[in-house]
RNA sequence: GCCGAGGUGGCGGAAUGGCAGACGCGUCGGUCUCAAAAACCGAUGUCCGCAAGGACGUGCGGGUUCGACUCCCGCUCUCGGCACCA
C-alpha cells in the first residue's frame, strides 16, 4: 500500500544543460561598475599537478556555495580562479618523460582540471583566469620584484642557505620543516654559502605582528602560528670587552636581570670574532670543532635531545656589571643566525646553559631567588620570576623591575641597550630552477648590478628546457648602461612570489600597463572570504600579507591586510593518507560525478563531515544523498506521488519549520557549517513529506515551503534546483532569484516548554503560552498527573525556584 | 618540553547550560516481486520488563548549578603546530 510510482530525475540530462546555460549567460561574471555591494570570494589557486581529487574539489565547492548564496543575496560577487603554474613538479614530470616540456605538461593539466571543475557545476569568472607561468602574468611578477628592489626591499647577500639536495635548489626558512625540505619530508636540507636574493620581510616584522590583531575573523590557530613564527622577543644587547683585545663581543639576552649570574660566554662556531680571540694553545681544537659543526646537518644541530658540545677558546671577557673575568667558549647550540650569534651564559637560570656548565664543570651561580621554596639549592636552572640576589646594587629587585634598572644602568654607561629581536628572517627568493619567473637583473663588470628596465619586461624564459645557467643564449646580454658584455641572473623566483599577489591580478587581469589597476583593487579588496588549506598558514599567508603592506606603502593599494576572513578546510584522506595521485589513493571528480551526478557529489562532499576537520573518504553515504535529492524532486515536482497515509497535517508547524530552516541554513552557509546546513535541508524535506503523508493541502503555505526548499538547496545542488525552479514556472533563473528572508514572526515559538521538577528531579514538561504568569505555571504543574504522583498527593511545602522555563517543587 | 584542537551509539557526526544521540550511513523487520536488486514504510544507545514503565549512559576523578556533552579544577589519551631563538 506504500508503493510509490517510479519517479525522479536524471542528473545526466539536467546537469550538462544548466552548465551550458550558466556559461552562456555569464552567470558569475563580475561587473566592476555594479552599484551592488561587492563580495570577493577567493579560493587558494591550485598547483595544476594533474591530479585534482575530490579533496581539492571539496574546497572549491565551498567557495561556490558562498558565491551562489551571496549573489542571491544581492551582492556583486567576484569569484575568480587561476593556476599556481610555475614550480618543480612540472620539471620533474619533464625529466621523467624526455621531450616533454614543463609548459606542455602544465597546460594539459590545466585543461583537464578546468573540465572537471566545470563538470561539478562550480562557477568562476573564467574571463579573469590567471596563470602564473604565462608571460602576461610573470611580466608583472618581475615588475614587482623591481619595485621591491627600488624600495630597498630586495637585496643580494652571501649567506649560509638551506639547500635541498633533491630539488637542487635553495629554500626559504619557511620551507624547511624540522630541518627537512617542505616538499620532501624525508630529505634533510644542507647548508651552503651562496650569494642569493632576499626580500627584506624582517623590516615588516612588527607590522605583520601588530596587524594580526585586526584579523579577528581568522582562525586563532593561524594567528598563533604566525605570531610564533615572527617570534618577537624583548631584551638587551650588552658588550663584553675581551681581555687583551680591542674588540668587544656583543651579546643579546632577554634576561638582563640575570647579568650577574653570567659565569661564561658562548659564541656560535661561525662567529667572526672566534679566529681573533682564540689563544694559540686552543687553536687546533677550535678549528676541528668549527669544521665538525659545519658538516653537521641541521637536524643534528637542532636536536634538543643531544648532549651539549663545545670548546674553550682560551680567551676571557669582562662582565660589564661586575668586572668579573669569564671564559669564552664556542658551542653549536648558539646560532649565528639569531640575535648576535653570541650569548652570556647564565647556568643558574637557563636550562641550556645549565646543562653546558654541568658538562664542562663551569660555575653555576644563583642570582634570582624564587618567591617560595629553598634558596641556594640549584639542582636545575630556575627560569621563573623572583627577586635578584648576588647582584650588587640590584639585590632585592623583582625580575621585572630588575630588567628595567639593569638596562637603565647599561645604557647610562654605554655598554648596552634595550633591543628587540625577531625569529623571522629575510625571505630567500632565488631558485636555481628553470620553471619560474626569471629574476630581471643583469650583472655588468663595469656597472655592477643593473635592473632590467620595466619597459623591457618580461625577461622571457627561453623556450628550450634546460638550466638557465647552461643557456648562453639566455644569459649573454649587453649591459643596459654601458653596452658591454654582461650576464643575466640565471635564477628564477620562488613560486611563493607568484602566489603572493595573484588575487590582485584578478581585479584587472587584462591590464597591459600595470600589474593591477589600483582603483579596481581598492574597489574589490580586501578579499571578503579566503578559503584554502591550513598548510599555508605560515608560508603563503605571511608572504601575501607582506606584499600587501609593501604595495600599500608604495601607494598602490589602500588596504593593509589582504584577507578579511580566512577559512581552513580539512583534508580529505583515504586509507589514512591525504588523497593524491602520487599516493595512489586519489578519487577524481570524474569518478564522483559518474556515480550519482554532480549535485549528489557536491552535497555529499559537504555532508561527509565538519568542513574544518579532516575526513576519511568513503562513498558509503553517497546513495543516501542521491536519495535525498530525488525525494526533494518528488516533493517539488511530483507531490502527487506521495501517498496519503493518515490525517493530522499541521500547516502551522510546517510554516514554522520553513522559517527556522531559512535562518539555520543561511547562518550555516555563511559560517561554513555546510554539514549541518545539509542536515537542516533534509529535515525540512522530511517535514514536508510528513505533511503530505498526513493529508496536508497544497495551498500557498505549501508553495512557499517548496520555493524556500529549492532556493536554499540551490547553492549546494544548483543543477537540480535550477531545473525544479524552471519546471515550477518561476520567473527568471534561480541563480538570479532573491534569497528567502527569515521571518522571525513565523519562526518564533508561540509557546514555551516549562520544565517541572519535584525535589530537583524532572517530572514533566508542560507546553504553556509564552507569557503565562507564575501562578498559572504552578497550577498547571500541580494538575499534571506525574507531578502529583511524585508529590504523593500532598501539596508542595515550597516552590523553591521559578524561572522563565522551570519550576522546582519541594514536597 | 611548550602552544593549540579534540575524546558523544556499530560508523560519519548533531546539540544559546534545559527531553543527549538531530541528519545520514549501516543493521533488522515489513510492502512490492516467482525471486533478487532498487524503491518505499517502520524499528534501531545499553540494561531490566510481555507491556506500561524504570535504571544507566557524552575519556577518568572532583566541583559549580534546580539542571552539565556544554562552565571550573585535576588527570588521561589522541591529533596538529613549534621546539637549543639566548
Amino acid at each position: 500500500m506504500n508503493a510509490t510510482r517510479r519517479t525522479g530525475y536524471s542528473p545526466q540530462e539536467i546537469e550538462p544543460k544548466w552548465q551550458r546555460i550558466w556559461a552562456e549567460r555569464g552567470v558569475l561574471e563580475a561587473d566592476d561598475a555594479s552599484p551592488k555591494p561587492k563580495y570577493y570570494d577567493l579560493v587558494m589557486y591550485p598547483y595544476p599537478s594533474g591530479d585534482l581529487t575530490v579533496g581539492h574539489a571539496r574546497n572549491y565547492v565551498m567557495g561556490d556555495i558562498l558565491a551562489r548564496m551571496k549573489r542571491m543575496q544581492g551582492m556583486e560577487v567576484l569569484h575568480p580562479f587561476g593556476w599556481d603554474a610555475f614550480g618543480l613538479p612540472a620539471e620533474n614530470a619533464a625529466m621523467k618523460r624526455p621531450g616533454l616540456h614543463p609548459e606542455t605538461w602544465t597546460r594539459e593539466n590545466i585543461a583537464k582540471a578546468t573540465r572537471e571543475l566545470k563538470m561539478l557545476g562550480i562557477l568562476y569568472d573564467w574571463d579573469r583566469e590567471v596563470t602564473a607561468c604565462m608571460p602576461d602574468y610573470y611580466k608583472w611578477t618581475q615588475w614587482l620584484f623591481l619595485l621591491f628592489y627600488e624600495r630597498g626591499l630586495a637585496y643580494r647577500a652571501m649567506s649560509p642557505v638551506n639547500w635541498c639536495p633533491v630539488d637542487k635548489t635553495v629554500l626559504a626558512n619557511e620551507q624547511v620543516i624540522n630541518g627537512r625540505c617542505w616538499r620532501h619530508l624525508d630529505v634533510e636540507v644542507e647548508k651552503k654559502d651562496l650569494e642569493q636574493w632576499f626580500f627584506r620581510i624582517t623590516d615588516y616584522a612588527q607590522r605583520l605582528l601588530d596587524d594580526l590583531a585586526q584579523l579577528t575573523q581568522w582562525p586563532e590557530k593561524v594567528r598563533v602560528m604566525q605570531t610564533n613564527w615572527i617570534g618577537r622577543s624583548e631584551g638587551a644587547e650588552v658588550d663584553f670587552a675581551v681581555v687583551g683585545g680591542s674588540e668587544a663581543v656583543r651579546i643579546y639576552t632577554t634576561r638582563p636581570d640575570t647579568l650577574f649570574g653570567a659565569t661564561f660566554m658562548v659564541l656560535a662556531p661561525e662567529h667572526p670574532l672566534v679566529p681573533q680571540i682564540t689563544t694559540p694553545e686552543h687553536r687546533n681544537e677550535i678549528d676541528a670543532y668549527i669544521d665538525k659543526a659545519r658538516k653537521e646537518t641541521e637536524i643534528d644541530r637542532l636536536s634538543t635531545e643531544r648532549e651539549k658540545t663545545g670548546v674553550n677558546t682560551g680567551a676571557f671577557a669582562i662582565n660589564p656589571v661586575n668586572g668579573e673575568k669569564i671564559p669564552i667558549w664556542i658551542a653549536d647550540y648558539v646560532l649565528m643566525t639569531y640575535g648576535t650569534g653570541a650569548i652570556m651564559a647564565v647556568p643558574g637560570h637557563d636550562e641550556r646553559d645549565f646543562e653546558f656548565a654541568r658538562k664542562f664543570g663551569l660555575p653555576i651561580r644563583e642570582v634570582i631567588a624564587p618567591p617560595t621554596g629553598p634558596q641556594g639549592t640549584l639542582r636545575e636552572a630556575y627560569v621563573g620570576p623572583g627577586s635578584m640576589v648576588n647582584s650588587g646594587e640590584f639585590n632585592g629587585l623583582d625580575t621585572k623591575t630588575g630588567f628595567e634598572r639593569v638596562c637603565d644602568s647599561l645604557e647610562k654607561r654605554g655598554v648596552g641597550k634595550r633591543a628587540i629581536k625577531y625569529r623571522l628572517r629575510d625571505w630567500l627568493i632565488s631558485r636555481q630552477r628553470y620553471w619560474g619567473a626569471p629574476i630581471p637583473i643583469i650583472y655588468c663588470e663595469t656597472d655592477g648590478m643593473v635592473p632590467v628596465a620595466k619597459e623591457e619586461l618580461p625577461v622571457l624564459l627561453p623556450k628550450e628546457y634546460k638550466p638557465l645557467a647552461d643557456n648562453p643564449d639566455f644569459y649573454n646580454v649587453k649591459c643596459p648602461k654601458c653596452g658591454r658584455d654582461a650576464r643575466r641572473d640565471t635564477d628564477t623566483m620562488d613560486t611563493f612570489v607568484d602566489s603572493s599577489w595573484y588575487f590582485l591580478r584578478y581585479v584587472s587581469p587584462h591590464d597591459a600597463t600595470q600589474p593591477f589597476d589600483s582603483e579596481l583593487a581598492n574597489h574589490w579588496m580586501p578579499v571578503d572570504q579566503y578559503t584554502g588549506g591550513v598548510e599555508h598558514a605560515i608560508l603563503h599567508l605571511l608572504y601575501s600579507r607582506f606584499f600587501i603592506k609593501v604595495l600599500h606603502d608604495a601607494g598602490m593599494l589602500e588596504v593593509e591586510e589582504p584577507f578579511m576572513r580566512l577559512f581552513n578546510q580539512g583534508m580529505v584522506k583515504r586509507f589514512g593518507q591525504v588523497m593524491s595521485k602520487s599516493a595512489g589513493n586519489g578519487v577524481s571528480p570524474d569518478e564522483l560525478v559518474a556515480k550519482q551526478g554532480a549535485d549528489a557529489g557536491r552535497v555529499y562532499e559537504m555532508f561527509i563531515g565538519p568542513p574544518e576537520e579532516d575526513v576519511e573518504w568513503t562513498d558509503a553515504g553517497l546513495n543516501g544523498v542521491a536519495r535525498f535529492l530525488q525525494r526533494v524532486w518528488r516533493l517539488v515536482i511530483e507531490p502527487d506521488s506521495i501517498v496519503v497515509e493518515g490525517g493530522g497535517a499541521d500547516a502551522v508547524a510546517l510554516a514554522r519549520k520553513v522559517a527556522q530552516t531559512v535562518k539555520k541554513v543561511t547562518d550555516d552557509y555563511d559560517t561554513f557549517r555546510f554539514n549541518t546546513a545539509v542536515a537542516y535541508l533534509m529535515e525540512l524535506a522530511n517535514a514536508m513529506q510528513d505533511y503530505l503523508q498526513r493529508g496536508g493541502t497544497r495551498d500557498s503555505g505549501w508553495d512557499h515551503a517548496v520555493q524556500v526548499l529549492v532556493k536554499l538547496l540551490n547553492p549546494v545542488a544548483p543543477h537540480v534546483a535550477e531545473e525544479m525552479w524552471e519546471r515550477l514556472g518561476a520567473e527568471g533563473m534561480l541563480a538570479d532569484a532573491a534569497w528567502p528572508e527569515f521571518d522571525a514572526a513565523i519562526a518564533a515559538e508561540p509557546e514555551v516548554t516549562v520544565v517541572v521538577q519535584v525535589a530537583g528531579k524532572l517530572r514533566a514538561r508542560l507546553t504553556m503560552a509564552a507569557g503565562a504568569s507564575e501562578k498559572k505555571v504552578l497550577d498547571a504543574a500541580l494538575a499534571d498527573p506525574k507531578v502529583r504522583a511524585a508529590l504523593d498527593g500532598s501539596k508542595p511545602s515550597k516552590v523553591i525556584y521559578v524561572q522563565d522555563r522551570l519550576i522546582n517543587l519541594v514536597p
